[in-house]
RNA sequence: GCCUGGGUAGCUCAGUGGUAGAGCAGCGCACUCGUAAUGCGCAGGCCGUGGGUUCAAUCCCCACCCCAGGCUCCA
């Protein structure tokens, strides 16, 4: 039979041939390197018999595809050492993820791994690895698989999940390793004991696994579903080589440096006294000198962008968010209400729509206001559960660059438009440059507002997505019931995602409080509302900002500008008169005294990533010079003139 | 809310059923220095909070608070 590789060339084989046999014809270092192999498109085992005319690439370790299935293989491994140390034990599902694999487990009697299991786990995954124990595929029908796992529930329930309507109440993960809809299962044995339902492929023995790590212990609800029993997930990674996972657990170690907790902490911007609670943040002179900094920003910019400052409460009587409907749909997400003497309850605000809201219907408004932009810097509360709050990512208090606009039916497309270029705008002032949006379309079942104003609304925020030229991925049925959303997927230095502003078309609070204008016609019409969040919250954009520049904030946003050192005392008095002059052009400074030698304070201001560290000594007192040390620059420049400093700063420093 | 791990000096962490240690930071003194750690000394702790077991608890048990990583949820 003849056979085509991805090059265009083809292959005569044997009849018979399997994949490997064609690895191992084209070469030995390609058969030693061959972990499965695609076949007209899709993954298989080595083990696969080719036919006549296939299509056909052999899958290397070091591919995305070949770490896939060396993760998928390691995951088995994974579960049945654990069968193997705890007899009884029930496997669910192990899929590998991207950068690892995981497996879930129930224990018998209710046992629980902790972290000291999971170096026991790995001797005996290392020794199941050293036998070279081969995966060997086989299919059954449905009847044979039930009583092949007539101990496994978790194994019966996905089969029946498989032999029943497609995908009848399969996880997606689960779904993508399994067939559905079939009439018979594939399982793969490996040992003589362990056996685990699974599409495939797998690599050929366990000797080719090896580079891996077990990592941690979560509790992950069965199918996702918090009301189903709570496994015991494990998580891993495994790589084509030491040195490929060598690599990935710096990659983990970096990102561990840039974490804004840690930086908050190591750069005094803000902390989390428990004394306060949970989620609830005290920001510090350095942090709040960079928050204000980014308000202050975000004001002139507003301000700029024809939008109109308001103040609201913080809190507000239970009939407000009776009427705004949050009391119903937000409960879960609200603080409870302090109820005073009188039996009135007060509610700690959860968001800032139902208080612009009242601004807007203070008085008659005309057709000639709109649109009508209002924006607050708006402190809410929400009442986040205990286990998702994270550093300012996620907190309990929190202040968003809220705004709403009410505008005419015919101007919501030009609006929108015009939201998402300002949004952008100042995004990329932010230093955040590469996006996508997301749009959310409507909901399945009830949803507010007509068939036609969700078609109106979303071809709106598409058209406005197609002017900016951004990649728009949709999310199907994920928006509100209220209206459309789209969000701005801020990709970071290091190419994690964040979803940081949101722009979102509400048909339904205009109507539940009875929104109207007076129209050039005479008429009264109502309405329609964008909810904006630009940062998301400060809090929150903060830490994306501190993540994605790794602490060392650019200069304009840096709490400390510039640091002086005079090389000796007596350079102190023309290191004082630089400060000043840096000060007296709007700049941060700070003075350091020569108490220490000055490689150590060097290094002190470097570690604290202070954009500028200027050192003056006898050759600048004589000249009007300073030393100029840039951050993350090379070598130091000396002899720079104070003034021509001066102008170089202030254009980088300030905004 | 649930699962696993944790909370010891400002920070990072060691440690033990007989009430505590290091490094860095801090303070003092000396050093006065041209680009990433000067030396010596001192001080610093209700061992997260409350209860229990024990002659004795920072250590063992229980509850709660806070933190981390997940699950669910989300800006």
């Amino acid at each position: 039979m003849t056979v085509r590789l991805p090059d265009g060339s083809q292959r005569v084989l044997p009849a018979g041939a399997t994949a490997g046999d064609l690895a191992a014809a084209i070469g030995r270092r390609l058969a030693a390197d061959a972990v499965a192999a695609d076949l007209d498109g899709q993954l298989v085992d080595l083990a696969t018999v080719l036919h006549d005319g296939a299509e056909v690439a052999i899958v290397t370790a070091a591919s995305d595809a070949g770490r896939h299935v060396l993760r998928h293989s390691t995951a088995h491994v994974l579960a049945q050492a654990v069968t193997s140390l705890w007899p009884g034990a029930k496997y669910a599902i192990g899929p590998a993820i991207e950068g690892g694999f995981y497996y879930d487990f129930e224990l018998p009697g209710g046992v629980r791994f902790t972290d000291d299991d999971l170096a026991r786990i790995e001797d005996e995954m290392r020794r199941i690895i050293a036998q070279d124990q081969r995966f060997v595929r086989e299919e059954h029908s449905i009847d044979e698989g039930l009583a092949l796992f007539a101990d496994q529930p978790y194994k019966c329930e996905i089969i029946r999940g498989l032999s029943g309507p497609a995908g009848a109440g399969l996880g997606a993960e689960a779904a993508g390793d399994m067939a559905v809809g079939a009439t018979s299962v594939s399982v793969y044995r490996n040992g003589e004991q362990f056996v685990d339902l699974c599409l495939g492929p797998h690599v050929p023995a366990t000797g080719r696994l090896g580079h891996f790590a077990l990592q941690r212990v979560a509790g992950a609800y069965w199918r996702g579903d918090e009301k189903r029993p709570q496994l015991q997930r494990i998580y891993g990674t495994a790589w084509e080589s030491e040195a490929a996972l060598a690599e990935h657990l710096e990659h983990l170690e970096e990102a561990e440096k840039r974490d804004h907790r840690r930086l908050g902490a190591e750069l005094d911007l803000f902390s989390f006294p428990g004394e306060i609670g949970s989620g609830l943040a005290i920001f510090h002179p350095r942090g709040g000198t960079v928050r204000r900094v980014m308000e202050d920003y975000s004001r002139k910019r507003h301000e700029a962008g024809g939008y109109q400052f308001v103040y609201t409460p913080h809190i507000t009587k239970e009939d407000l968010l009776d009427t705004s409907g949050h009391l119903v749909t937000f409960a879960e997400g609200m603080y409870p209400p302090m109820e005073l003497d009188d039996g009135q309850r007060y509610y700690l605000k959860p968001m800032n729509c139902p208080f612009h809201i009242l601004v807007f219907r203070s008085r008659q408004r005309s057709y000639r206001e709109l649109p009508l932009r209002l924006f607050e810097l708006g402190t809410v509360y929400r009442y986040e559960k205990s286990g998702v709050v994270h550093g300012l990512s996620r907190v309990r208090g929190m202040t968003q660059d809220d705004a709403h606009i009410f505008c005419a039916g015919d101007q919501v497309a030009a609006e929108l438009s015009e939201v998402l270029g300002f949004v952008l705008d100042v995004l990329r002032d932010f230093g955040l440059d590469q996006f996508y949006l997301e749009l959310s379309t409507r909901p399945e079942g009830k949803a507010f507002g007509s068939d036609e104003e969700w078609a109106q609304a979303t071809e709106a925020l598409e058209a406005a997505a197609a002017e900016h030229h951004l990649d728009l991925v949709i999310d199907e049925g994920g928006g509100a019931f209220y209206g459309p959303k789209i969000s701005v997927q801020v990709t970071d230095a290091i190419g994690r995602h964040w979803q940081v502003s949101t722009i979102q078309l509400d048909f339904q609070l205009p109507q539940r409080f009875g929104l109207e204008y007076v129209g050039a016609d005479n008429a009264r019409h109502r309405p329609v509302m964008v909810h904006r969040a630009l940062f998301g919250s400060v809090e929150r954009f903060l830490a994306i900002l501190l993540e994605h520049y790794a602490g060392a904030l650019p200069t304009w946003l840096a709490p400390v500008q510039a640091v002086v050192l005079p090389v000796r005392d007596d350079h102190g008095t023309y290191a004082a008169g630089v400060a000043d002059r840096l000060r007296r052009a709007g700049l941060r400074v700070e003075l350091e005294v020569a108490d220490e030698p000055l490689g150590a304070r060097i290094r002190k201001r470097k570690l604290e990533k202070v954009p500028y560290v200027l050192v003056v000594g006898d050759d600048d007192v004589a000249a009007g010079t300073v030393g100029v040390n840039r951050r993350g620059g090379g070598d130091p420049e000396r002899g720079v003139l104070l003034e021509e400093l001066v102008a170089s700063m202030s254009a980088e420093g300030i905004r």
